[in-house]
DNA sequence: TGCCAAAGTCTCAAAGAATGATACATTAGT
DNA sequence: ACTAATGTATCATTCTTTGAGACTTTGGCA
């Protein structure tokens, strides 16, 4: 369900975080799903014990989890505590969407095959439920 | 015309290969261009002149940038070098989008407002030329 | 022609972040 | 009460990033 790449540049709490929030934006982890233990998923993916903690800790501080020693981890909300004004979350996506846009005509991607992705992704995340 | 964030828990050196990869898609560094020097838009940005190279490097190798001593650096392409078949691109352009529409949910934007942004960036790279 | 300033490149050190190994503390169940 | 399972904390190690400085090449100009 989780797939991480041990090569990438970006950490791999960070590629945990980014997967484990997907999983909840599609709607395949809700409010009261439990996670495996932090020893269970780093089994799982060959990988330290502390860094699926640390994923877990990001997103229990994100308002997002909930962790309790003995109790697992447990999904609490699907939308994030704000970390400041809404303009900030509005910055934040156009300058990744910006960024994703620029590699992507550099890419030698047209506009309308990238237009297809992103309406194929939105409707992924916004079908559900 | 360049900005980077010191606390931003991205490297300098990808800031700034994103911040010119923005600047080429957008029509800002056209082919033939010439970019600063290194120690110029180093002590411009107040970093130093190695993280400025290396950002002159990656984007060199992508077939993007041409280098040479003593006659400085210049935009020679507009479309990257092909690493792969274009299936990695798209594949790459469907996780980006991915992750930055999950964040965007969880967040709390409305569908709407994310396709408004969506709009208004493409626009910004397609337009010109 | 020779020199020099300016350009990119290389080498090495320092600082910081990520990852791992291991021990600790808490909970729930038996 | 005990135990197995959970998240947490601490410390060491490895890797990446960043910085300081020397080196090399180029182009212009006296």
């Amino acid at each position: 369900m989780i797939t991480i790449s041990l090569d990438s540049p970006v950490p791999l709490h960070d590629q945990l975080v980014s997967e484990l929030r997907g999983l909840i934006a599609l709607g395949k982890l809700r409010v009261g799903d439990e996670l495996p233990s932090v020893r269970q998923l780093a089994a799982d993916l060959g990988i330290n014990l502390n860094t699926v903690a640390r994923a877990y800790r990001e997103l229990t501080d994100a308002g997002l989890l909930a962790s309790g020693r003995g109790r697992g981890t447990v999904v609490i909300s699907t939308v994030e505590k704000t970390r400041g004004p809404q303009s900030e979350s509005r910055q934040r996506l156009e300058n990744s969407l910006a960024s994703a846009l620029a590699d992507a005509k550099i890419a030698g991607l047209s506009l309308e095959s990238i237009q297809a992705i992103f309406i194929k992704q939105a409707e992924l995340i916004w079908k559900n439920r």
